[in-house]
DNA sequence: TCTATTACTTAACGTAGTTAACTAAAGGAG
DNA sequence: CTCCTTTAGTTAACTACGTTAAGTAATAGA
């Protein structure tokens, strides 16, 4: 039973190898320099090789960034110890933030390009789960925070208020992703905006503290 | 002198003739559909005659863009009726909301793809001009509150509170373009959250009324 | 020893954006 | 009227990309 197993890990290897090499393209020389020729050249491989391994380009870059996602969502988990839950959500945008400016490729693959949809079964993510889903991480701390009665009396609907929250952040990052050096406009340093983002937010969603 | 103007016109025409057809192709075919190959097909020309009117594929949807955001801004003319600056905003971000649902493609191409800085002499759209550049617009509007201290006495940078609330709205927008049928999450109605996104950045913004 | 599977390879296809080289028409100058 | 330049196009081709088809060497099991 040695040789199935060995089979096994030799292929995982391979595809890791894959995944490490689109990532290095990713942060050397950026999006559009992700090539499944590159990526081939890198390891050497040829081209075709890597369609054994991955169904074609998407697969291959949605399991890169399910890998780079599934680390935030668990960095999210040193934040759970943030006992008030808005400031835990203070905390959660301003780390998601960091993510998105850390890995601004891996975020315009997931965020910022549409694409078909894909069955949940495509994704080596569990969805819902806070530990894998950072986006049930922030649904459960605004749930938290509506158990507290934190929030204005007339907003109840957790999926509203993180998806609120959530798209005012991704406004932020988005925008310095994509027009980070453009001419038009002289931006602001983008952490302040999202700091003051969240904190307007913040304001304008919970109740006043007495 | 007639000739060199007819000319001239003829030159016009056609390039807007290229225009209309590349605004076809996305409403009728989406982002990608709109190639060059196509475009030449629509207007029974070769796909490289496209290349004496426009330097390349950039410049040409950066002009067909222009005119859509350049109307964006006039639409914005007939917002600039309302008094109160602060009910403009609110009014400013829906029909921004409501501009952004209805030219996916255009909106996409200027605010949601990274592409190399251009110079303010690509863009037939005057920076800074109210009338041209909806982003003037918005800051005008915030600089008004500022004048009427509406906002909170701790913010006073209308630039920095004007990407502020675009960066929050745009959040709102090019997630719903990007990620419209994407199955992880059951989006709410997309201007139910851009209401709630502006209304609670209103109120966080702005001083307690009293 | 034969056979099927695995993990690759090379060659090629179709679609892009773009450039090079050529050409027909039109206008002005002598 | 003729010559020449400019304008506005053409066809052919180049490069790059994602992807598929067909073939091949090694390996494991019957």
């Amino acid at each position: 039973m040695g040789v199935a197993e060995r089979r096994e890990r030799e292929r995982h290897e391979i595809r890791e190898k894959i995944l490490e090499a689109a990532r290095e393209l990713f942060a050397e020389m950026g999006y559009e320099a992700v090539t499944m020729r590159r990526i081939a050249e890198k390891i050497e491989y040829s081209p075709t090789a890597i369609y054994f391994h991955f169904h074609d380009k998407t697969a291959l870059l949605r399991a890169l960034c399910d890998e780079d996602f599934g680390a935030l969502a668990r960095h999210f988990q040193s934040i759970a110890r943030i006992i008030d839950p808005i400031e835990r959500l203070r905390t959660i945008g301003s780390a998601y933030v960091e993510f998105g400016l850390a890995h601004p490729n891996q975020y315009r693959f997931m965020f910022m390009t549409p694409r078909p949809p894909m069955g949940p079964e495509e994704s080596s993510l569990e969805k819902g789960n806070p530990e894998e889903d950072a986006y049930a991480f922030l649904k459960a701390t605004i749930e938290e925070g509506l158990a507290q009665k934190r929030f204005r009396t007339d907003l109840k609907d957790a999926e509203l208020l993180s998806q609120v929250v959530w798209e005012a952040v991704h406004g932020v990052i988005s925008l310095q992703i994509a027009k980070c050096n453009d001419g038009w406009i002289t931006w602001h340093p983008v952490r302040e905006s999202a700091a003051l983002v969240v904190d307007a937010l913040i304001r304008g969603l919970t109740r006043e503290r007495a």
